[in-house]
DNA sequence: AATTTGTAATAAATAAAAATTATAATAAAA
DNA sequence: TTTTATTATAATTTTTATTTATTACAAATT
């Protein structure tokens, strides 16, 4: 058995294609296909189910993924442990970034990460936080940012600010007289969501229920863009809660309609989360290093009351 | 990198020594430099500093070492998972045995076990119960039979028997009139024990020590094997305490010596222990049956009072 | 200081294994 | 039925692991 093997099955696990798992693998089909045959013989069982259509796992070859995960997984910590103690920071590191904070945090640290960081291939990925969470799991991703806690064993969690929600107001809506909102004056069937999926619905949805225990299931209007929100809220559609960061680049006009919440402001806590496991440790505290240095300058509310990110 | 290039390396670690190591992995010596050497290359560090006289591991080298051993240890289960899925019960399983156990215990269940499963190849091998610990953590054994409870997290425990203690009193010692022991007559200094490093002895201490407080350090004599105990005692140079089994096969003369002790006698706890990975479990398990089965036959005592075999 | 001994590294040759190219077999889809 | 998609097999090449034989080196012994 070797570990090159068992990366060939986790490969056609994954793809459910032999000819597909080749390529990922960089090998020719035949290549595969003999050597997870070869495995199969000396283990003497058969992981792969090839009489189903696309190729299916046998009750034993799910445990032998499982398996063969950990394996994989643990050997490339080896790569780890001598790159942690020669202090080296490089190599790919894939992170993943919920949709709402992408456009707003990822131009304030980019730049700065890549030329303090020039040996890192960072590979940035737009998911969702049910993506984030699965894909770090299974070692798609080496690590993401998201809005926590997330209270997942298996994830770890490192804070890397906070972030008030504003509200976007527009002329036409009962509150736009109000200077500051508070909490109690919001009302979830009054509200421009995102669509599901989104953890910052979730955070605006917990927020309205902390003073209303039940919602009714029929929203107004639901958006997969925090731009979007903004332009409907402007037809007159409703008002709508925005994170800080995105209300620092509207247009002027829309600045008028920005409303903040009385002390403290309701907020989300945005983290870097990885698996339990901690391999990349050094690029991951990198990236908290310069998030956090970054952000400093830019958000400067004391207390805030945080709305918990998850679904309830 | 490969899983024999981390087996290699093990070796090396362990026997401090490439020839021996080699011989160890029955391949010769510059397969094993050059495959070590190959890993290194890849992985741009020193494992091992050659200049020491004999080889060390360097800094990294040990960290690699640790990691090393998980994946080894990890790719055994693959083979472990396809014998569960087959129950098949075979393949070498080497059972560690304290000594005050093994002369009894072994002669019930050996035989009763290997014709249950003769595709299990035991390798039984007599040692201290801290050996026994060490190692089932390094992987040296699978399993061990030793009093409990150990309170190691890395060690899980299924208890197989209590076995009380039982009183061996020659007829010049003051307690030899009474009948019936009770643990409150015990005397530290007036016991004979068994030498360092023996649980059994342990065991005696604790009971002892319920009871008087501070114990003197100059126990009068010490033994390597009950066997000694029981002749030393009959020279009348003191008292000492017989596991249950061990009363079953001495010399009917040295019966009459046997006192038992008032309900609830004090009594070790017997268990199979293996390591928290659970590696090789259904032979575990088949030595649970095995074993439980004969001794219930074997031990009637209901209510005792269990003396744990830690120093403290 | 020279020699022996124990031990690891190196070189060249061999054996074994993995990968490729080319092709066949198979089953599902058109 | 033919086509398409996909995996298996065969023969060949490439790569890698292993071996044998030898060298290098350091420590211990003479």
């Amino acid at each position: 058995m070797t570990i090159t093997q068992l990366y060939y099955v986790l490969a056609v696990a994954e793809q459910q294609n032999f000819t597909k798992a080749a390529e990922k693998c960089f090998v020719t089909q035949p290549t595969l296909s003999m050597q997870i045959q070869k495995l199969e013989d000396q283990l003497d069982v058969q992981i792969f189910d090839r009489s189903k259509k696309p190729i299916e796992l046998t009750e034993v070859g799910k445990k032998i993924v499982t398996q063969a995960r950990n394996i994989v997984n643990e050997s490339y910590r080896i790569q780890d442990i001598v790159d942690q103690q020669k202090g080296f920071i490089g190599g790919e590191f894939k992170l993943g970034v919920i949709p709402t904070i992408m456009p707003t945090l990822l131009p304030m640290f980019l730049k700065t990460f890549i030329k303090r960081h020039p040996k890192v291939k960072l590979k940035i990925e737009e998911l969702t936080t049910e993506e984030i969470i699965s894909r770090i799991k299974d070692g798609h991703l080496d690590a993401a940012i998201a809005a926590t806690p997330l209270e997942d064993e298996n994830i770890k969690e490192r804070v890397l600010y906070f972030e008030p929600f504003v509200c976007y107001i527009p002329k036409n809506h009962k509150l736009f007289g109000k200077q500051n909102i508070d909490s109690t004056d919001l009302e979830i069937d009054n509200m421009l969501l995102l669509e599901d999926g989104h953890c910052f619905r979730d955070g605006v949805i917990n927020l309205c229920k902390v003073f209303k225990n039940h919602i009714d299931d029929k929203f107004q209007l639901e958006s997969g863009s925090i731009e979007t929100l903004i332009k409907l809220s402007n037809e007159g559609l409703g008002m709508t809660l925005l994170p800080y960061l995105h209300t620092l680049d509207i247009r002027e006009k829309e600045k008028e309609n920005l409303h903040f919440f009385n002390d403290p402001p309701p907020a989300r806590e945005v983290s870097i989360i990885y698996h339990k496991s901690e391999l990349k440790m050094q690029i991951i505290e990198a990236l908290q290093d310069v998030i956090s240095g970054i952000i400093r300058g830019a958000i400067a509310f004391q207390d805030v009351k945080i709305i918990s990110p998850i679904p309830k």
